[in-house]
DNA sequence: TGTACATCAGTGAACGCGCGTTCACTGATGTAC
DNA sequence: TGTACATCAGTGAACGCGCGTTCACTGATGTAC
């Protein structure tokens, strides 16, 4: 037997705990995922548990990190998937594969971009993550800029931390930079809005809206139709 | 004695209740609202709370009724306090006193507009309320239309509910209309980021940022500057 | 290869907590004659 | 104006629940000689 073998079971063990988390998170809600109802159902006792998570919170860091990885894979699949240079082609594919994710998984989406869980601070681990479908939308201009596609000029006041505007190879007073981050926003402000209901009754045919809007917001960064 | 005289004082310990409960809401989270935490602090016995409230859901559901109303009003003020055909002045205005508002009141912002409170049913009662941001940047566009401001094509296929369009004085299809309603979102997605600590380290200037975007929004109406 | 020991997984009972809600009740406040 | 009765506010005990976490423990799995 190698010397792994334990190592296995275990790392085996603790995917298969934050599989059913998973589940729980995805029928209930964060609020409602119990260290116990897991273990019951993996049919431990709920101290075994922490052999695996020392506390409910780090189970719960876990999720919000897994959830932050899917959601940033199905972007950046979604835009490599396309030309390097068709930028709006990219930009709309990432957009789309966003909102997707999304619908499919509306309560790890609430867990990561709805209410702050109370009493839960989320550690550093959460922060690279966090920034996968930012950054996708940053190669987009990243690329734009190189190709000269997109405009470069720095003539606004700089709003944006100096970090993001440099990754997109554009000055600190970027107007494109800032419209980007605002295309950011925006996104996951559609999104939220359709997952949590608030337009229910507002709008009729969301894919189709959706698809509008972020053609408004392409349009908006000036990608090449 | 006026016979409302019982009456009265019901009404009052009802505002009382609420007023206790929207500030441990304010300090802890939806989540963390206990009735028993508001008995407690009103010196009653927690049994006492339900001749008020026939249950948890109805005291949450009271503190949701008046997050909107309380956010709406703000709107609505700021917009009356701007000349009628400042139409921008107004887009702004308003835009603006919700990000306030947000900003004054986090946890009441994100128990209407973060996650979807688990096992909980908005009822009917909440929809006017929620409605009444949306209805402000409604009659702005409405104003835009009625002077001839704003962009009256319709030459879309629609996409939003029959209602919101004919409340702006559009026809099905307006391009103005959608792009109203895309603002109405992106609005609440620059407040939800800001607010939930998403721009951290990406936006360093709150304030000017969010100017800005809603300046872009206001360009993306059409609104005379 | 075989034995002695250390490591680790998992158990089950317990602690202490707070919650929403119900129920039979005591008094006080209002109402009707 | 005074009394008999109904209404209502508020009490306190109790029910039943589930939670996170700790702790002393039993066996099984791996390691070192």
């Amino acid at each position: 037997m190698p010397p792994g073998a334990r190592a296995r079971v275990r790392a085996e063990l603790t995917r298969e705990i934050a599989d059913v988390a998973r589940r729980h998170l995805a029928s209930d809600g964060a609020a409602a995922l119990s260290l116990r109802a897991v273990a019951r159902e993996l049919g431990m006792a709920s101290s075994a548990v922490y052999r695996y998570f020392p506390s409910r919170d780090d189970l719960l860091t876990a999720l919000i990190v897994d959830a932050y990885d899917a959601l940033g894979e199905a972007a950046e699949r979604a835009d490599a998937a396309c030309p390097p240079d068709d930028l709006r082609g990219r930009f709309r594919a990432t957009c789309r594969a966003a909102r997707d994710w999304a619908l499919a998984h509306p309560h790890e989406y609430a867990l990561v971009y709805g209410s702050p869980v109370p009493g839960y601070a989320a550690p550093a681990t959460t922060v690279g993550p966090a920034a996968r479908v930012g950054e996708v939308l940053c190669r987009v201009v990243a690329r734009g800029v190189a190709t000269g596609a997109v405009d470069a000029a720095g003539d606004e006041e700089p709003v944006l931390h100096p970090g993001i505007t440099e990754r997109m190879g554009l000055p600190a007073g970027s107007r494109s930079a800032r419209t980007a981050i605002f295309a950011w926003t925006a996104l996951f402000g559609m999104i939220g809005f359709e997952l949590f209901g608030h337009t229910h009754n507002v709008v009729d045919d969301h894919p189709a809206f959706f698809d509008r809007a972020v053609d408004g917001l392409a349009d908006a960064l000036g990608l090449p139709a």
